[in-house]
DNA sequence: GAGCCAAACGGAGACAGTCCCCGCTTATCT
DNA sequence: AGATAAGCGGGGACTGTCTCCGTTTGGCTC
């Protein structure tokens, strides 16, 4: 699934020029960044930024796709670590972090994980869904976790508890809290 | 708390029709809806638009005061009309609902209640504070609702169950699933 | 009603961002 | 080294934001 041609050397490194000042950029300015600029940094003209990457979009998905792997991964680290209930927990946790840290990534994560979405990024929202299936398999078999959650309600739910923990203040002092009040409820 | 002198009759139309064809433009485009558009829609140049709104946060916060306002005062119709633990699910519920059918709302709502924003804004978030606080204090007081929750609390994870039911599809179908396994938690 | 004047108008234009096009450069293969 | 196509890059069209300032007009006063 490489590349079909091997790239340009000229082209690879311009590529990976971009990617590297598109992350500083994004993170910087925000999703909103402007490219033109970031074009300019990585010192190529910006027809080469957009023949790379088409749309902010696509530019988007290749400064975050490694981001969001690496979450799919952190699902089975914490598995291994902990009492399936404890790790999906802990795994919600984590995901409500990255998508309040790394600005964009709550953005694409809910993408990622629609349908409807591109090709790579389908692929990783898969990788994530079926982590998140196995978590969630895991702490219904342990007894845990109610039975009929499904696998993507619960990252819907932990896309909420961003959601939720962002209005609070902007570092994700609160996200703790509003996971541990979605996972006891609010019944008294 | 009236204008302080009476609007010229000119500058009073104007300010109403850019107020009716901005909340038109607002629900066709979205909330980035060209403004120069919308004063050309409402037959006045884009001078008299950034006059009377200097920005496109302040002729939202126009558009949509006075849905924020409805909002609470439906607090207090659903309490005279259910039992209070059922009357805050409903409100949320709609509340959440809200959020997701009229675009623009749920950001705007997010900033309402925060502190730090505009006077009028300021002044709608802590009339829906208000009634979020009088629904849950009934519904603590009857011992439906945990009694460690803040209202603010509430509001905020009504903003993560619309985050929530936003992934799935357009419309609020999920809502009320999602709502409910915030007030049941997600423990077997 | 006529005349005054401050309030309000409106649109031209400066600016910033996106995105495409096409003549030029250069990596790669022989 | 020379051929050639992949890749470069920046100029420029276009869209949207927002300001400035000459012109218009509503609402007084007489």
């Amino acid at each position: 699934m490489a590349q079909v041609k091997p790239m340009r050397a000229d082209a690879r490194r311009n590529y990976e020029r971009l990617l590297e000042e598109a992350a500083v950029a994004f993170a910087e300015h925000g999703e909103g960044a402007s490219l033109d600029d970031i074009a300019k940094r990585a010192g190529v003209g910006s027809g080469t930024l957009y023949r790379h990457f088409p749309t902010r979009q696509a530019l988007l998905e290749a400064v975050y796709v490694d981001a969001i792997e690496a979450i799919a991964v952190r699902a089975d680290e914490l598995a291994a670590e902990l009492p399936p209930g404890e790790a999906l927990v802990e795994w919600l946790n984590e995901l409500a972090a990255g998508m309040i840290q790394v600005r964009g990534l709550k953005a694409l994560l809910g993408s990622a994980v629609a349908d409807g979405s591109s090709e790579v990024l389908a692929r990783c929202g898969s990788s994530v869904k079926a982590a998140a299936g196995r978590l969630v398999g895991a702490a219904q078999r342990e007894g845990t976790l109610r039975g009929d959650l499904e696998p993507i309600e619960v990252l819907r739910l932990a896309h909420g508890v961003a959601s939720a923990s962002e209005l609070g203040g902007g570092d994700g002092a609160h996200i703790r809290r509003y996971l541990s009040l979605m996972t006891e409820g609010l019944r008294a």
